[in-house]
DNA sequence: GATGAATGAGGCTTCATTCAT
DNA sequence: GATGAATGAAGCCTCATTCAT
């Protein structure tokens, strides 16, 4: 009886807006992810404007030429870019499952993969917010809609528990942005967040605090049962493996 | 019995980490208020790097060399920028009185006006988060200090409230910035939230969402107090004139 | 028995101080050449600084851009135009042989050549005093360098007149300067000097003021030969063919 | 009956030739001696195209506005400094006396002067060199007519030796220029000349070396009396009181 | 006479993009 | 398909000169 996951191949993704004057795919595919990954690299540590089609090739390990026969403009490489860590965060996001279909468990879940992406490539966060803006007006529209789908991710699991009558209903699209800003804030305010939290702390303590806040009699009690179940989990020797 | 408001003089906002070759005082706090003003405005729209110093000097109605007296590079600007719009934020801040002494009163005209400030100047805040890395490291220092400075004025308020038994003890750093990154979202993601709610239900909302997530007993009957007497207010002909 | 003619590799006339970004040597040799060329000139007539990069690009026949491909700054350029000249000087010296191994003759040999270098290119004389002074004090220490290099071809065949007997011991490197100087003299004071006398004349006058000081009276009636037998080379139809 | 000395108010020492705003003569000379003080100074150690009006004026302790109420453009402050610099040179070796009236002595006592000015002031024969093709092509000739001025002192104590028969007859222009050279040569080559003298023995053997060069029998003789005599006076404990 | 803020043309340098090989 | 040398427009910054006070 659950609705349908938005889902449906969300254009968004979709790397082909992008021309290419080779026509092997497979080509196309692999050269790309050679380009994009030091681009990315580098857009991140430096932003978009400090940094050259000529560093971007020799640290690719390619020549400035060959960029151009994969991306017709610097803006198109940011583009591809900035697909290629949103995609990263909803493969990631999408593959979290969380203790069965508990639905308390499985929004921990998207929180704590969301944090832990964040807390892995914290430049990726921080790019999307600092070069977004770089892009044409028209290339604005993709990311964003690369970022709802994304989001929707997260959006359908809190449904779930308010459908489940473990939360007072709100308004789903702002209860999103609430778990979406708060793991992008490890990123953006990571030199002031870390002083005072590690990422475990920080994803426990966001998701404590979203429950409080939202969790009918039934969802606390579910709450607590999760808080135990996790707890004896937790004593256990093996974590997490870091990551 | 209150803790002194804050330090004396936050460095952080010192605009003579800037050096000027002008020496008249009053001139060069003119001058650069007319630069300023002009540089943040096209910083905000199109970016630190799409903005010519040329640009800037014609907004402003002077001439480009004049630019170079009260400002050493275009980073100089930046940072001057950066600090007035902060400057701004902390002003607004600090002059926002809440209802008497009432903590969560207190608390709330925090939220809103900040909210507000931002929702003033949404560029200004999206600024802070995309050009901020374009300046030098070392000036970086200053923005985050001045951007702790600012946020002191939220803590101390929340700090009130957990003091007053209003709210349950927990790391006053860590919620400040929840409420702080609350009211940047609403210009970072203004294109989406504000197609979910107008500033006051999100200031409403936020506020609401916090408290439910903090209060003690104690915090919740006080705050129904607040609702009710808002309500009463609210119901009055004149409201918050409009910014 | 003779010593050791100098060195074998003068660090001092090695361009690749200058970094370039072409890899391909043969190519950065000949675009110098090609650049250098025409700075040289234009710096000579105009000063280094009266000098643009825009101007020597286009005498060049390239680029502006092209020429930071294969000096970093304008300073690069000067030094490596200084560098060819005072190349030139070195290769052209070294080349000068003289009569046979008659000492006297080889020193003769020496300023003549000298002198007549000079003759040739006066502008790069001039610019050799007038513009050292524009690079960067590191830079300096490699013209001062080539300079003692080319110095010491003329040190050594005074030292070989001293060591036969012909000239009384003195500062060697003192001597070296006189010579260099009435070889430098002539363009640095051509306005003046050219009014009376001519090149020809110059290195005659200016070598027999020298041996007059120096020569021992072996020197002298070895001197009394050397010019007899120019005398008579002299008289017949063909001499030194115009450079 | 001695020919007239040149002199007759060289043109060339005339600083009228640089227009000034201000009427009142002895503030024009009081003002342009600070500026070009300053001037000549800065110009001596960075060049003149590294030397910036605003730079004088500072060093000079005026506001930049004032320099052009006693110049009209930078390169009259230029050739004011280079007439401030070459004036003194006539004035100080026109004060020159040597022993009596000995033509080899004030021969001596010339050059002897002239290598203790450029000793003293290095930096002012330097700027001669580098910067006087600087100025604008009318201005370079107040330039030479000026070192034709002083030069003449020279000459004429050359002369006074071959009309004493103390010297063989030659060239006076071209034996002037050596003496010049050799002066200039301490401060353009000082870098390496002071390796292997000191000031002191730079011009004896300067001076010795000209004088073997072109000393008739009887100027010989001379030389050893002069030698004789200075070497009692060197022996005397007070000497030359150091510059 | 003196000041110093203001001007704006011009230079060095960078770098996205092209194209011959 | 790949290379990397070549292009040239454009931007930051400097500084000689002016002018209102």
């Amino acid at each position: 009886m659950k609705k349908k996951p938005v889902s449906a191949a969300p254009r968004s993704f979709d790397a082909t807006v992008v021309k290419s004057q080779v026509t092997d795919v497979a080509l196309v595919q692999r050269r790309r992810e050679q380009i994009v990954a030091a681009a990315v690299e580098l857009f991140s540590v430096q932003g978009f404007y400090r940094t050259t089609m000529q560093e971007i090739a020799r640290k690719a390990g390619v020549s400035t030429g060959l960029i151009y026969q994969y991306a017709e403009t610097k803006e198109d490489v940011l583009l591809l870019g900035l697909m290629f860590v949103m995609e990263r965060f909803r493969r990631e996001l999408e593959s979290s499952r969380g203790e069965g279909t508990e639905p308390l468990s499985r929004l921990y879940a998207a929180l704590d993969t969301y944090c832990r992406v964040v807390d892995r490539h914290p430049e990726a966060t921080v790019l999307a917010y600092r070069s977004t803006m770089s892009l044409p007006r028209e290339y604005r529209e993709y990311i964003k809609q690369a970022e709802l789908a994304t989001n929707e991710l997260i959006a359908e699991r809190i449904r779930a528990c308010i459908e489940a009558g473990l939360f007072r209903d709100a308004k789903v699209e702002l209860l999103t942005y609430r778990l979406v800003l708060h793991a992008h804030g490890w990123s953006l305010k990571h030199w002031r967040l870390s002083e005072f939290a590690t990422i475990d702390e920080y994803v426990d303590e966001g998701f404590d605090f979203f429950v409080h806040a939202l969790a009918t009699r039934k969802g606390k009690s579910q709450y607590a049962r999760f808080r135990a179940s996790r707890a004896k989990q937790l004593s256990k020797p093996v974590r997490k493996a870091a990551g």
